[in-house]
DNA sequence: ATATAAATTAGAATAACTCTAAACTAACTG
DNA sequence: CAGTTAGTTTAGAGTTATTCTAATTTATAT
């Protein structure tokens, strides 16, 4: 394609953000292939590896505000690193503790009825459906 | 009762963990009461508050060996901080993303149905369900 | 009582972020 | 376009939760 950034440009711009050269460079590498797990490393590793010299704070930033503006939802599965997803509409994850893995459970195959009320004075923000799943043994 | 730690020695050497005085001190503030949702420094601060002087390695030492033996589950629900819960059998959890609290889903009032099989070559090792929720607005 | 293996600890180290203040840049204005 | 400004990036310092290390202490077996 002769312009291979509009896509991604318009992304952001709808979501209020500057398509600055780093933001369009992690935006690209997010949201221009299927939908993605990933952390603030590997994104970093990754955009570094495409030549793009952006620091790891960067990283950090804009992966908050794309999830401030709903490009990306966090998925809590380790107590220690934070995971983005490129899906953002709910389902639901695999986690394998031994690697580090996150992966989709494939929509149908998993569903929670009876979704209790959220506790009085307080407002429900999402339900999270995490199946722990080891390599070994 | 004449003999307080009776109770909790013989749990810790049922899961072959020495009854030590951090560890007994520890196990009573656990598991001497109703249901419990903590984290190493609410912990540590409750063995301090009891007057019985603890490092936090030492805490944090034993949140691991109990919850490797069976006296305690690790809940995921934050990035950045691990909860450990006393009710070790299924079920599920509210998280409070404003305060930080913890607490069980009554039984009954949620249900994950038509769980997905492990990916090949993995095994199950856990199923968390974590409903959000927000004290404002 | 002793020996020994296990447990505890202070303090250093690490990992994953977050913050700060200075330098840079996108985009608006005339 | 040149100037202005507000938003963005960054290096590096700071923070927080947790783990590690090596020395000391303690529970238990003998």
């Amino acid at each position: 394609m002769d312009r291979p950034y509009t896509g991604v440009i318009e992304r952001l711009k709808n979501a209020g953000l500057r398509p600055t050269r780093q933001r369009l460079a992690l935006a690209k590498l997010l949201f221009d292939g299927g939908d993605r797990h990933i952390t603030a490393e590997t994104l970093h590793a990754e955009v570094l590896a495409a030549n793009v010299r952006v620091s790891l704070a960067t990283v950090y930033n804009a992966l908050h505000q794309f999830t401030r503006s709903g490009l990306l939802r966090e998925v809590v599965v380790d107590s220690s690193r934070a995971y983005f997803d490129t899906n953002t509409s709910g389902h639901h994850h695999f986690f394998d503790e031994d690697t580090g893995d996150l992966s989709d459970i494939p929509d149908g195959e998993i569903s929670v009825s009876s979704l209790p009320g959220a506790p009085a004075g307080k407002v429900l923000s999402g339900v999270e459906v995490v199946v722990r799943v080891r390599s070994q043994q």
